[in-house]
This record gives structure tokens, sequence and C-alpha cells, in this order.
DNA sequence: TTAGTATATGTCGATATTGACATATACACA
DNA sequence: TGTGTATATGTCAATATCGACATATACTAA
């Protein structure tokens, strides 16, 4: 269980270093984690869902379209603001969000 | 009632320079900052809960004590990563942050 | 094949955000 | 009065994150 979410974590590109690093984590580090990854996959499902590209995404932000990439992929050097900022753009209703979050507690274990 | 946001805003410190600057803010970065700003006092709400001081806080998540006080007071400076991982640190549930969530969708307009 | 479209990945200089620190303010209590 | 505790505010060097750009990959269709 634990080896596979980490397996989960470095496939998102995740710097989570050896096993012990990743079973040091703090619960609220994982916490946060798992947020970000819920809200990030919650933006491409946003975005798909409007039939808008990247690149359509990106111009309606003022970001780029390898930083909705990124942000997508759950890129660790994404901030919560941006993932944020583009499940609003891409449409999301505050509804949407909380979804995420939803998702997210499930996830968290 | 715009002009009420808007001395809400000013007072928290948000730099949105003269009244016609805030009407253009869009839509989409009104949402974000009201997200901000609701999240923010869900931190203090939490806290207080627990009885925890700032520096109590501060510690719990390896931040100080005037990074607290600047959560709690809605400076700008502050990103939305900090403010969730003070909720977090504070022992809130992902129900509370969820409940921030809905407290934002009665203040956006 | 080639061309067009969408997405992924790596890099980098510019900008935003950080913890730490000093210091001010406010309130309670002796 | 002074002393202690909690919170607020301003600054700054270190670090994190940004948009932009180049480029790779994948898939369609001519």
């Amino acid at each position: 269980m634990k080896t596979d979410k980490l397996e989960r974590l470095q496939a998102a590109g995740w710097k989570v270093g050896s096993a012990e690093d990743f079973l040091q984590l703090s619960e609220e580090e994982a916490r946060l984690v798992a947020l970000k990854l819920s809200l990030s996959s919650a933006v491409k499902k946003s975005r798909i869902k409007r039939k808008l590209s990247q690149i359509d995404l990106a111009q309606r932000m003022k970001s780029s379209q390898s930083r909705i990439a990124k942000i997508e992929a759950g890129d660790p050097s994404v901030s919560l603001d941006l993932i944020v900022r583009a499940l609003i753009a891409s449409g999301a209703t505050t509804r949407d969000i909380q979804a995420a979050f939803t998702v997210n507690e499930r996830m968290a274990d």
C-alpha cells in the first residue's frame, strides 16, 4: 500500500528520494501532495470537458502550454495557486473544486 | 456592493490600485482572492479552536510567527500552498477545508 | 511519406514567496 | 508603574515558481 503510493508519486515526478524518506514524510505533507495531485487531475478533467486544448487554457489564464502540461502531470514545481487558477479558468465551479478535495480524502490513505 | 468589496480587500492589504483597476480584475482573479481570504480566516478559526498560539502553529509547520500572522491577515504575499499547509497543520479536517470553499462561494459576490 | 495538431519535457532568467529577524502594539496581571 | 504573553508589521537574502522557449513524442490525415 505504502509502496503503491510511493510509485504513484514517483511516476508523477515527485522527488521523494528513498522509501525511508517517503515514509518519514509527515502526514501533513502527504495530505498536501495528495490534494495537489487530486486538483491536478481535476484540471485535466475540466479542460477536456469544455473541449479546450492546453494552449486554449494557457491563453485564458495568460500562462503557457508547457505550464498547463506540468500542472496536469502533477509536476512538483507547480504551486497550488497555479493549479487553482487553472481550475477556475477551465470553467470549474466551486462545487467541482470541492469534489476534488473529496477525492483527495479517499486517496489520502 | 463592488465598493464594499474593494474596501474589504484593501483593508486586508491587497494592492488593488484604483477602483477602475479593481473593476477590471477578472472574475477569475476575484474568485481566487476571495478563496484565499476565506481559507485565511479558516486558519485562524481552526487555530483558535485547538487553542494554539501563532508560535505553536508556526513550530508545527516549521514556519515563523510572523508568517502565521500574515496568513491570517490575508497578506497578498502569502501563497495558497502556505495557507493550506497552515490549515492542515492546525488540525483542520478535509471537511473544514471544503467548508471554507463554501463560504467563498457565498462571498464571491 | 509529409504536414498539422496536441501534449510532454528540460532549461533558464525574471519574479514571487519564504523563514528569520527586529520591532511595534495590545492586553492582562502584579 | 513594569513584566510577560500574544499578535502585527516591515525588511531582506535565500529559495521556489513563473512564463517562455526549444524540442521531442504521438497521433491523424492527405
